[in-house]
DNA sequence: GACGTAATGTTATACAATAACATTATTGCG
DNA sequence: CGCAATAATGTTATTGTATAACATTACGTC
């Protein structure tokens, strides 16, 4: 299969079972806390984890989260299946209780791409990330 | 002083050392690259670069650049001291030339807090950073 | 001048990511 | 099938980024 995005039963060994640990958190996991959950499947070596994430940022499966240095599985409301795969998402990220909600505005987007626009600027990728507290932390 | 934005000359040494790298260099610069200018001037550990970053960054006179991990002078249009010296800023990264645009647009601001809002989430800080290349870049 | 606070210096260590190279699947095709 | 091309894997070593812990020095304030 060639295609750029694969369904999960086309992820590579290392690809599954990285995949697989992140699907089962519910906060971001940096490169290493994954290897750590991997020893016992024969992962011994920080290169194993990267390749496989780089893949499975690629195929849209996950998510870097630039001011973390870690991964999360994507959740789109949509699904990664869905039309805009692969456009523009923000997160929002909540450092007291370390959840990260994925939201994409077409509107905001648009104002991005205004601006790049007019400035001569060709972007080939957008990092949004808002740091705070979510409705549940906020409220405690 | 106790003000929270300072002076040029209210710096302390280090800060003024890493400050005037930051103002003298077009790129971005990482800690350590900081750290090598400064060598002659007695800097001897990444520590020393980092707490002077700190600072600057509380200033708001410096900004570090998530995507990069690395640090820039700031460059508002309006400058440092202007009303909206902490508001959101953005930056456009050319990966060919390394120069970095800033820029900050209201609208686009106030989508993100109405976002935020609608969901209960309370940002402290927000992160937006384009990747790609600049007018000049992107003709060549 | 004594106290509290901020800045500094130094060593060691933790955390994040990649280089370089050898080996083993997988796939496509004559 | 057999072979070549490509992708994935395994392993060791190294580079790059950031902080912990602790001792010392400068500075403002009363």
């Amino acid at each position: 299969m060639k295609a750029d995005t694969r369904a999960n039963h086309d992820l590579t060994r290392n690809q599954a079972l990285v995949f697989g640990v992140l699907e089962g958190s519910e906060a971001p996991l940096s490169a290493y806390s994954i290897l750590d959950q991997l020893r016992e499947d024969g992962l011994r070596a920080p290169l194993q984890v990267y390749r496989a994430l780089e893949k499975l940022v690629d195929f849209g499966l996950v998510h870097r989260l630039e001011s973390l240095n870690a991964f999360v599985a994507c959740n789109h409301p949509s699904g990664p299946e869905a039309g805009e795969s692969h456009g523009t998402v923000a997160f929002a990220i909540c450092e007291k209780c370390d959840n990260v909600a994925e939201f994409a505005d077409p509107d905001f987007v648009e104002r991005l791409r205004g601006w790049a626009k007019a400035e001569g600027f060709e972007p080939h990728s957008t990092i949004i990330e808002l740091r705070g507290l979510c409705e549940g932390c906020c409220v405690a």
